[in-house]
DNA sequence: TTAAAATATTCCTTTACAAGAATATTCGTT
DNA sequence: AACGAATATTCTTGTAAAGGAATATTTTAA
């Protein structure tokens, strides 16, 4: 079971948040290495972190005294499975309201 | 242009929002039908669904004193390029530590 | 033009959460 | 053991936003 699209919508939401995320994109990294790239603090960075990990989006690996952080796939993965719930939706005439308006004068 | 990721990310990252988004995935709603199926006090129902107008989600066509509502493809196509940009990370040797801990000891 | 239904808006209160600053923890090195 | 570097945590404060209740607006019908 993995976490619902609720919580990694909500850890998504943030934009540092969301910057970090994309910027993980490119490779793992250590906490000190997003802060200075984004250009955050430390305890900043370390509890946005925190929230993506406890989300699931993000994991560490510890190596000395740092700890390098990398992306999970698997919410990624179950927000695209989320997002293809919609796509048969746009081929249909989805934004033709005949049918509703229809089926509105009916209750009428 | 598109409205960013980051404000579809946030109107959807409430519960109550998403539950909506998920609703109209079935079909164009007014916003009655909407509150009825949701369990939503009116006034809150047109005050997400005017959040969600703003970010772009979703768009409304007036009927008599009715306006039903839809989802707007777009802010959907998006989020779902964004998410391909992360796509092509998960076949590569993304979560191989090995050339990141190189990297790092490079620079010690 | 008044009334009623559907929806939107305003105001108020409360809550969630991010930033900032300070401090605690952990680990390797000497 | 002690110190310094890297990271985590705690506490406080400020702010954005969601909920509730009341009211305003719009539209149709009588």
């Amino acid at each position: 079971m993995s976490a619902n699209i609720h919580v990694t919508l909500s850890a998504l939401a943030e934009p540092k948040r969301l910057q970090i995320v994309e910027l993980l994109r490119e490779g793992p990294l250590t906490v000190g290495e997003i802060a200075e790239k984004l250009e955050l603090l430390q305890p900043q960075t370390s509890k946005h972190l925190g929230v993506l990990n406890k989300a699931g989006l993000v994991e560490a690996e510890a190596q000395a005294n740092k700890r390098i952080y990398k992306l999970c796939q698997q919410p990624f993965k179950d927000l695209d499975g989320w997002l293809a719930s919609f796509g048969h939706i746009w081929e249909q005439r989805y934004d033709r309201l005949d049918e509703y308006l229809r089926k509105l004068q009916g209750k009428d």
